[in-house]
DNA sequence: CATAAAAAAAGCAATCATGTCTGTTTTGTA
DNA sequence: TACAAAACAGACATGATTGCTTTTTTTATG
């Protein structure tokens, strides 16, 4: 269970990488095919979700979606949580890199953390949700409160990722000393997007709010470094 | 449109009540007969939603759940989507009169905000985000994400909502001036609560993390009080 | 070149949810 | 009491989704 998780977010050359190399002698080809095929599968997945949900999500929907028949789609994975499973182990990848990727923008390696660079971090925690693998997890995640199975085949994945996430911050943001206050605005910052996320994305007019909310955000985090965060 | 919201919003005494008080003449126990069951569909409904989650929630369900057969049920709601249009008018009453009823034990009628007071009023949107209309309110809206029937069916619900609750905030909290600012108060608040409802009801070990982000968010609204919301 | 294995495509049966239909009971009214 | 209308109950048919099976094509290897 938390080795799936681990290994799956450590396991940053896969399936796909480990037999590229050899197309010339033998066994190479085929394999790249297949891992292609699945690679497709998985992204298709992912499409379905952010644009149909993932209950509405059917098999030959994804199928469809990626190009390949019912039958091949069944071939690589023999039953749709199948696939779901496999989803959940690529959006784990995936989130967790596009999250590094967003905040390694930050780091100015000054020794002082700076409002620019918080302001920076929370743009970025915003941009993050905003993005269609988040969007995608947040369906997955939230199927999974009414899905006992689906939510077993999350459980070590979600802790892994908070893991992970606080980790990323934590690079970030050496100068920050105090580990609980900063965990503390993480969640902030993280619940703060997540809601205002899920609550905006039907409602208009939404820039100004989230503006605000942003700049309120901003102030608390330095108030709270500020206060506790200091070397 | 923006009728159906605002009907609904306004219109306490609906159905029911507009028609128990002749069953000495005519037309009583029949007609009441028939608002209880209905009554009795949309409660099941909203427990299905709870539980099932709203995809999964089945026509069948919530007849089973409500004690009646499924002829009946399609006699009070010929569709399924007419249910769901109900449970929407039905919700959007109850989750106001809910949130009214928690922020009435605030109001100590003191001609000054004090931090007592916002922490209730925090506490307050903490209980309700765990309130069982809020999840199903919940499974509803994320649904409307990507089901364009039921979004159209609760746009106008949503608005409405927006305008009642910050109407509320502000009966609560005369004594805040900014409008401007009580507004992005109540969001931060809002967005905050929503994303540790969804983001927590999977992770265990939340007490901490929820009582410190809470701690956070009452300094941040005594902070902004205190900056723009002062007399 | 031939054969085995993998990949892909297509078809099939079972299950399930929806909506409609018909029949029965209860209630209101003449 | 008789009749009309509403409330209710159960059965049926259609459409959709899933998983399995069969067939065809492609690739690897002796």
């Amino acid at each position: 269970m938390a080795e799936q998780a681990s290994q799956a977010a450590s396991s940053e050359a896969g399936v796909k990488e480990g037999r590229r190399a050899d197309s010339r002698s033998g066994g190479g080809w085929q394999a790249e095919k297949s891992a292609l095929t699945r690679q497709a599968i998985l992204d298709a997945a992912i499409r379905c979700f952010v644009d149909r949900g993932y209950r509405a999500t059917t098999t030959a929907m994804i199928a469809a979606e990626a190009g390949v028949s019912r039958g091949a789609m069944m071939h690589h994975f023999p039953s749709r949580m199948a696939v779901m499973a496999a989803v959940v182990a690529h959006l784990h990848k995936r989130r967790l890199s596009e999250y590094r990727s967003l905040m390694a923008d930050i780091d100015d390696s000054s020794r002082q953390l700076t409002r620019a660079e918080i302001r920076k971090s929370v743009l970025a925690a915003w941009e993050y949700v905003n993005l269609p693998s988040f969007v995608a997890h947040q369906e997955l995640q939230f199927a999974a409160r009414t899905d006992a199975e689906l939510r077993q085949l999350m459980q070590s994945f979600e802790l892994d990722f908070e893991k992970q996430f606080l980790k990323t911050v934590k690079s970030v943001f050496p100068h920050w000393k105090s580990l609980k206050s900063l965990q503390a605005a993480h969640d902030l910052v993280q619940f703060v997007m997540r809601g205002m996320a899920i609550s905006l994305h039907q409602l208009p007019d939404n820039e100004q709010r989230v503006e605000r909310v942003v700049e309120l955000v901003i102030d608390e985090l330095a108030r709270i470094y500020e206060v506790e965060g200091l070397d």
